[in-house]
DNA sequence: CAGATCGTTTTT
DNA sequence: CATGAAAAACGATCTG
């Protein structure tokens, strides 16, 4: 079976909308947008000339010099909105003012706009007679090779929030009597990626341990798990020394970024060599045979997250023709696919050995790439109450 | 007015 | 000159 095929099949099939949650969300939604609408005396949260009027010119808040668009103007983003809100809280002159909530009144608007526009209002126009919604995907849709999604997209769905606009989205899905909707994952796939790319021992033998990838790295480096997450994501998409400067902050982030480097030796060394062999050629191959043409060859960063991001997305088409060819029947039903996981709708009663199935055969990496780092999955329930 | 661009949000 | 990957999509605003 083909990708081509598999993904058809994911598009026919679709998955449950419950209206009730959609409907509802819209109602409450459009009704806060409006309330919010009014508290700010009428200026529009979305307009970037109405913010700066009533942010700058009104209340004479400072332009913040590290916070500006690319075209350098202020931004008025949610990092900066915060950074406002903190002016806003620890300053009498503004606290007594009319606008003490400003600040959270724009992004909670910004959220309901997005939230309603993007998702709500979107399934309930795009939901089908039968109460399924159908994306489409593009199997071509990226310059990495990855997959997207299209009307929706499904791929940006809010995880389950703390912030109000979202915190119901996934209760907006749900799956057939009887049944449960199942995400799997590839967890920390890019680092695994990159670990089998470069044969960097201590993390080889952290993935064949099966331990936890960030308590090893977070007991090596001495730093919180935030942090380390943060550094090891820049890593990957190829930032340079200034940028990780600027999102680590204070407490001598160079230290932290040479104790990184130092336990992720091989992982440099390696990157340092994708990116010479990528500028001599101007592309980068993957695993797969695959490659992707660097758009300047001067300019080789690129290559390094390609190969990885594109490489994982590799495994998991192949991983996906596997489920599709020895897992995948009425009982057990792939629906969607987000990047490095993908969504089953599965019968309550099987539920169990269909975990241990998908699991088993998902993470069968070997099948088509050779490889002496195990590409575990773990898996996650949907609509956790679903009794 | 149509189409392009900007600024913002969200995901992996 | 500066540089954090890949995307979708909305509304507001700019451009021809």
């Amino acid at each position: 079976m083909q990708n081509i095929n598999i993904f058809r099949v994911m598009e026919g099939r679709g998955v449950r909308i419950n209206k009730e949650v959609v409907d509802q969300e819209i109602a409450y939604g459009e009704g806060r947008m409006n309330q919010l609408r009014r508290e700010l005396n009428g200026y529009n949260p979305l307009s970037h000339k109405d913010l700066k009027t009533l942010l700058i010119d009104e209340m004479k808040l400072p332009i913040l010099p590290d916070r500006l668009t690319p075209a350098g103007k202020p931004s008025f983003d949610k990092n900066a909105m915060k950074d406002y809100e903190a002016i806003l809280e620890n300053n009498p002159a503004y606290a007594n003012g009319p606008w003490g909530s400003v600040a959270s009144n724009i992004l909670e608007y910004r959220g309901w706009h997005i939230t309603l526009s993007l998702c709500y209002k979107k399934f309930s126009d795009l939901v089908g007679p039968d109460g399924r919604l159908r994306c489409d995907y593009w199997l071509h849709g990226t310059k990495t090779g990855r997959t997207s999604a299209h009307d929706p997209n499904l791929q940006q769905i809010p995880k389950d929030g703390n912030k109000i606009w979202n915190r119901n989205i996934k209760r907006a899905f749900e799956a057939d009597e009887g049944y449960v909707l199942l995400q799997v994952d590839f967890s920390q796939g890019e680092m695994r990626l990159a670990t089998r790319y470069a044969k960097q021992p201590n993390l080889t033998e952290t993935f064949q341990w099966n331990r936890d990838m960030w308590g090893d790295m977070i007991a090596a480096l001495n730093r919180p798990k935030a942090q380390c997450k943060t550094l090891t994501y820049a890593k990957m998409y190829g930032a340079q020394r200034n940028k990780l400067r600027l999102i680590l902050g204070g407490d001598d982030p160079d230290q932290f970024i040479t104790d990184w480097e130092a336990y992720h030796d091989r992982i440099v060394a390696f990157s340092n060599k994708v990116y010479e062999v990528a500028k001599k050629r101007g592309y980068v191959r993957y695993w797969t045979g695959r490659v992707r043409h660097l758009p300047d060859r001067r300019d080789a960063r690129l290559a390094f997250n390609s190969l990885l991001q594109g490489g994982l997305a590799e495994i998991v088409k192949s991983a996906m023709i596997r489920l599709y060819n020895e897992v995948d029947n009425p009982e057990c039903r792939m629906l969607l696919m987000v990047h490095d996981s993908v969504i089953f709708e599965i019968k309550r009663e099987y539920l169990e050995q269909y975990i241990t199935q998908i699991k088993q055969v998902m993470s069968r990496v070997e099948d088509e790439f050779e490889t002496n780092v195990p590409f575990d999955v773990e898996e996650e329930m949907w609509g956790l109450d679903a009794a």
